[in-house]
DNA sequence: TGTACATCAGTGAACGCGCGTTCACTGATGTAC
DNA sequence: TGTACATCAGTGAACGCGCGTTCACTGATGTAC
C-alpha cells in the first residue's frame, strides 16, 4: 500500500479547489500557501511544484471564482423557457443573467470578492465560460430579436455590466441597509438597466415609469445612509 | 529649544494625513503602523497614543477619501453656473456628480479602493461631507424641478450609485480596456442613469434613442474581452 | 515669580507570530533492457 | 519477468522578514501654591 503521504496524484487541481473552498469562507486573505497547502495535507513546499509562487495560485483561485459567477449565470438563462416567444425570451434571458449575477454577490460575498481582487500575476488559462461572453451573448440576443436598437451594442455591454456589478458589489459588501429585501435591489437595478438600454419590460411595457418599482414603506428605504457611508 | 522628538503637537491628525497619503500612494496595504509611524518619524508605539488599534486609524483613513471624493463631487456640482434653467441646472448638477465621481476613480484609484475597503472597526465619526447625501440631494433637486418623478426617489439612488459605482471600481481596477477614452465611459454611463431614471438629457431630448452615444470606432470596442475577464 | 509635581506624549527594545520561499533530501513511479 | 536507474513529487527544517502590539521608561508640559 502506496504511502499515502507521497504522490498525491492531482495536487494542482487539488490546490485549486481547496483555494476556492478557502477563499468562498475567508476571502482573498485566506489564500496563503501554507493554510492550502495544510487543506490538502502536504508541506507547505509541495505547492511550489505545482505553481511558480503564490500569485499565480491566487490568479487561478480568481479565475475559478469568475468562472463559477459566468455558469450560475449561464444556468438561470438556460432556465428560462424556450418556447416563449423570441423577444420577451431574450429579455428574460437577460434579466435572468443579472439576477444571478446579484444573487451570487449576495449569497456568496467572499467568493464574489475573490472573482475580482487585484492580482499580481495572470491567470493561467482564459476563463471559460467567461461571464463577459455570457453578457454580450444576451445583449446580441436581445439585438437580434429587435428588442434593442443595434446602435446600443456600443454602450450596453458597459451599461450592463456597470450597473449589475456596483449592486452586486454593495450586496457582498453590506453597504446596503440589512432590511433591504434582495428582490428590491434585483428589481430596481435590473429595471434601472432595460430602461437605460431602450429596452421595453415584459412586465410593465411602459417604460420610464416608475410603476414597476415596489412602494417605499413610509420614507424612502434607501434614504437612509446608516450603512451606505 | 524643545527636542522636536517629543509632542508632535497633533500627532493624530498628521497619522491619519500620513495614511491618506500613503493610501494614495500604495492603496490600502500600504496602511501599516509601522509605515505610518515613519512616515511622521515617530517610533510605531507612538501611534497607540492616538488609536486603540491599526483596524480604526485604517477606518477613519477610508472615512478620510471618502470624505475627499464628496468634496469633489460637491465642488463639481457646484461649478454649474447658477443662472441656467433651474431644469436643466439639476440635471447639469446631477451629471457633474457623476462625472466626477467617475474621475476621482480614474485619478485616484489607490484612494478609491481605500474609501470603500472592508474595515475591521468603524470610522470614529460619520462621513462629512457624505457623498451619500451629496446624491440624495441631486436627486431631490431633479424631483424639485420637475425633471424626475417623485416616485422615482424610491430607487433612484441605488440604481444611480450602482451604476456610476460599478463603472467607477472598472476604472479603478483597470478592467476595462485600457485605449477606451475615459469620457466614452462617462458619457454612457452617465446618459444610461437619466435614462434609467426617466430624465431627458439636456442635449439629446429624445431619450431612449442611442443617439448621444459616440459612433463606435469599427467593431464595438467594449465586445473585446482582452481586460475585462 | 519660582518651584514641586501630576499628567501627558513620546521612546526604544522586545515579544510572538505567521508569512512566502528555499534547500538538501527521500520516497515512489515508470521505463529501458 | 526481473532489475537498474532516471525522473518525478513529495518532505521537513530553516531562513529572513515584517507585522501588530506591549511594556517599562523618560522627556516635556502645564498647573497649583
Amino acid at each position: 500500500m502506496a504511502d499515502p503521504r507521497y504522490h498525491h496524484g492531482n495536487l494542482r487541481a487539488a490546490l485549486l479547489d481547496a483555494g476556492f473552498a478557502l477563499a468562498r469562507a475567508g476571502g482573498p486573505l485566506r489564500l496563503q500557501v501554507r493554510e492550502l497547502a495544510a487543506a490538502e495535507s502536504v508541506s507547505p513546499s509541495a505547492v511550489y511544484r505545482h505553481f511558480p509562487d503564490l500569485a499565480h495560485l491566487r490568479a487561478d483561485v480568481a479565475r475559478l471564482a469568475r468562472e463559477a459567477l459566468a455558469r450560475e449565470m449561464q444556468t438561470a438563462a438556460d432556465a428560462i423557457p424556450s418556447d416563449l416567444v423570441a423577444g420577451e425570451r431574450a429579455i428574460r434571458r437577460f434579466q435572468a443573467i443579472g439576477a444571478a449575477y446579484l444573487a451570487f454577490a449576495a449569497r456568496e460575498p467572499q467568493l464574489f470578492d475573490t472573482a475580482f481582487m487585484a492580482t499580481e500575476a495572470p491567470p493561467s488559462c482564459e476563463d471559460a465560460p467567461s461571464a463577459w461572453e455570457v453578457l454580450l451573448d444576451a445583449l446580441q440576443q436581445l439585438v437580434a430579436t429587435g428588442e434593442m436598437a443595434p446602435a446600443r451594442l456600443a454602450d450596453a455591454p458597459l451599461i450592463a455590466w456597470s450597473s449589475v456589478h456596483g449592486a452586486a458589489s454593495m450586496l457582498a459588501g453590506n453597504l446596503l441597509p440589512a432590511d433591504l429585501p434582495d428582490g428590491v435591489v434585483r428589481t430596481a437595478v435590473l429595471d434601472g438597466v432595460l430602461r437605460a438600454l431602450g429596452v421595453r419590460a415584459p412586465d410593465s411595457r411602459a417604460p420610464n415609469t416608475p410603476s414597476a418599482v415596489p412602494a417605499a414603506s413610509g420614507s424612502a428605504p434607501l434614504a437612509s445612509r446608516a450603512t451606505l457611508q
